[in-house]
DNA sequence: GTTGCTTGCTAAGGCGCTTTAGCAAGAATT
DNA sequence: AATTCTTGCTAAAGCGCCTTAGCAAGCAAC
């Protein structure tokens, strides 16, 4: 039952053709002098036997895999991340191509050896994904073949697709001041840039952004309170020290969704309410902003259009080199008082 | 720079050898009488060239291609599932294969695209993973080939891999009891398992489990509230449901953790305190058991190693067929009044 | 001194596909 | 009637590897 595979061979001789003609049938060449005829039975033979082309030989005779290798640091553990991988995945399919996955949990050996394993079958190009955007280094196998870094960049300058944090971040202060927020406005999870020398690239455009959009409106942040990692307890405690203060903020700006999180909590514990009291907004469109009450009003990282951008910058043979930005939109959401939801909330 | 990769004819002219010599000392052939002199003379020119494999005609010569395909219905999107992923990654890697991975989000003609594609390309065995334990159906094409089910079933007797619902189910109760909960029970999901026709053979599993261990310990459970979708709200509304009882229970099995974190809310809106005036013990293990105060004790669905496993049995050729169940722990953390946390709460 | 075994290595075919060059027969040209 | 063009198709080589069969030389045996 489990018989052989029907190859061309087989198609061309149930057809009583060459093999050659099967090929240039089957493959849709224009050109080719072949007869209706010739053409109609070879199609009749390959539907009878169920041909199927093997791909592997396909590849190894013309040089092409239709494979792209996507190597991620740890993306699959990340929920955000493993956004990128399926934008990817879908990218790939719109392309007819298949992906190979790899995952080095970090571990620069392993992505050695798995970018090698990659190379050696032949990809067509490299996808290498980290799942906060970071400046990485690769193996030396990578650098000798077409890549592109999805939420990464790496010292040389390679095609590399990014959230535009800078935009996003300025959007998001824009539709605040466009609500009548300009006063009282406090920001969790770090201070102006250029007090924060250590922050990764992407914090770092996040902020210049907001700070842009401060200045531009004339507002000055209120109180910003940086903290070093971004958990739910420190957005609590620092929601806690912020309604501590003399003047109250009306509104809060967390770096992430997580510290809007724990904020929320604080706020919701002090007695106030979102976003009657107090609004609240953030970044990434984690699944948690739906957790919160109400829901979270976030500059959403687009990670699957992100993953789709690079599978097609990989394809593209005239991508323009470099970093391209992905528009981070603003989900407006009901805890910002005075923006009107863009989603059922 | 970017100059042809070496092939083994490239190494054996270095060499001085046919390529016979290189195939068979390279691939580390034992009974090959070739004398120490050639090999050393084949290895160190593979060395100089930097010759690696092309793993295309290899897999076109002898037939077996080195990599398993991965298809998920959509999977990457809920993080349990990419953890079933993660292991399957994982378990690849050990076995020293690569993944070909595809999403089907859910479409079956998707799903039979990807898979043919991934037959066609000569993948040695094929895992279809499931976000949700459940029957699925398969194309075609998949029925030929070595095939590892990935948190699902189907009508065939094929190799399965799944978790122990029956008995995680059957040890939490057992927990439970050895902590002294014995009365004042009450599930939030489903009642018992002969109530519950419409539900998936998992959860009727895992029904079964608690109703045995109901059984043993004679615990009748004090009030179920059988609810379709596990949501928050509806956590949130059972729980409010049973605290409008008269009598209000001491401890609250949640069939997943999306319930236990509405129930939880509706517990602390309450007025009352966990674990003190009520536990709470839950399913699944969801990253968001760690966001409740406390942290959740729950019934871990083990996906990681479940993926792991699959590999295994896909690689294995005597693997028993059929189900494979792995165990599902019990993560002990502080919302059960009486049971020492097995890790920081 | 033919036969036979061992040792050390290579020739060559095959995996299934693509692609280039070219053959044979008829049609068009001179 | 010989030459050149088309037309319609196929032979054959090649992608890079693996593997089977077998060759040549040296040695042992009869």
């Amino acid at each position: 039952m489990a018989n052989r595979r029907a190859t061309q061979a087989d198609v061309a001789a149930l057809a009583g053709v060459s093999p050659t003609a099967v090929s240039l049938v089957l493959a849709g060449r224009t050109g080719t002098r072949l007869s209706d005829t010739v053409q109609s039975r070879v199609h009749a033979a390959a539907a009878e036997l169920g041909y199927r082309p093997n791909l592997t030989a396909r590849a190894l005779s013309t040089q092409r895999s239709h494979a792209i290798g996507l190597v991620s640091d740890q993306a699959s553990v990340s929920p955000e991340a493993s956004a990128l991988i399926r934008g990817a995945l879908r990218g790939a399919r719109a392309h007819r191509m298949t992906v190979l996955t790899a995952e080095t949990e970090g571990d620069p050996e392993i992505q050695r050896e798995a970018t090698e394993a990659l190379v050696d079958r032949g990809v067509d190009g490299l996808i290498f994904v980290a799942s906060r955007s970071r400046v990485i280094t690769l193996p030396e196998a990578a650098m000798r073949t077409r890549l592109v870094l999805l939420n990464a960049r790496i010292a040389e300058d390679r095609l590399a697709v990014l959230p535009d944090e800078h935009n996003g971040a300025r959007s998001l202060v824009d539709l605040l001041a466009q609500a009548g927020h300009r006063d009282a406005v406090a920001v969790i999870g770090a201070g102006a840039p250029e007090l924060e020398p250590d922050v990764t690239f992407t914090v770092k455009r996040r902020l210049e952004g907001l700070w842009e959009g401060f200045a531009a409106h004339g507002i000055t942040p209120f109180a910003t309170v940086p903290e070093a990692e971004w958990e739910l307890s420190t957005g609590y405690d620092g929601m806690r020290a912020l309604l501590a203060r003399e003047t109250r903020p009306k509104v809060v700006i967390c770096l992430n969704d997580r510290l809007a999180f724990g904020a929320s909590r604080a706020i919701h514990d002090a007695g106030l309410r979102i976003p009657e009291d107090v609004s609240i907004a953030s970044f990434d469109d984690d699944v948690i902003a739906e957790y919160v009450q109400p829901q979270l009003t976030t500059v959403s990282l687009p990670y699957v259009r992100m993953g789709e951008l690079a599978v097609e910058l990989l394809m593209n043979d005239d991508s323009a080199p470099g970093e391209h930005l992905v528009d981070m939109p603003v989900h407006v959401r009901r805890s910002v008082r005075g923006l009107a939801p863009t989603e059922q909330g």
